[in-house]
DNA sequence: TCTATATTTGAGCAATCGTTCAAATGAGGT
DNA sequence: ACCTCATTTGAACGATTGCTCAAATATAGA
């Protein structure tokens, strides 16, 4: 689709435009940015990541704790694990998954904090 | 799905099971901070929201900014209404929009800072 | 080697998503 | 009243998503 025909050149505030769009990040890190938020942004994943945030935990562990199969559980765990949110170790048959990404933690917190007080 | 009978019950460390249970957040709390990150993981949305974080807007200066249609920045404007991100006030014949939602910018912040510093 | 168990994988499916198109609404100007 | 312009809306679409099922791996123990 095309916009340049929309919306006669002088009603759009040009200045206020060329500002705002000279902070906004670019088409990559917006996208980076979104599929972060879009990682965290399915309650299964959710779950599993604050989990794994609490504590280093196998594959049952995170079934009993999440009601879901646990193949769904190991397709979203390959899912963050290729976001390099949540790393894992074998140990024997089991497979021991925690969290490979600091950062998030703070943003759940926020999050939490965001949606319990309103 | 029954998982009751999968992983017998003396592999999964109950312990942790329990303590992560009870510092997990409710059904309910976890789909409104995964609804919140929905939210903010489409990239027009994002940029949508960025943007008003900054500047009051009309929807055409956000069709300026964002390179997508003016109906489909404005399905996503009624979402984000819907959630309470964003709000707006008529003109006469324009809608300019802001944002409701100040907690939103810090959570934008810092994972801005995330994928940039990676 | 055979069996049991933990996890992974791929195909398939229904549901949801983000977009476009065309039509509707609503406010101003003539 | 009519036309124009900004925005909204609903239907329709192709694409993506999250799940289940069944089969495949992989490791440990007998």
């Amino acid at each position: 689709m095309n916009n340049t025909d929309v919306c006669s050149a002088n009603i759009v505030n040009q200045q206020k435009v060329d500002s705002v769009a000279k902070a906004l990040p670019a088409e990559a890190e917006n996208l980076s940015m979104a599929n972060l938020f879009k990682a965290l942004g399915d309650p299964t994943r959710l779950r599993i990541v604050q989990a794994l945030a609490l504590e280093e935990l196998c594959v049952c562990d995170l079934t009993a704790l999440i009601d879901v199969s646990i193949s769904a559980i190991s397709h979203q765990l390959r899912l963050l694990r290729n976001l390099h949110l949540v790393k894992f170790r074998k140990a024997g048959k089991m497979a021991y998954y925690s969290l490979d990404d600091e950062h998030v933690t703070e943003l759940i917190n926020i999050t939490r904090e965001h949606v319990t007080e309103k």
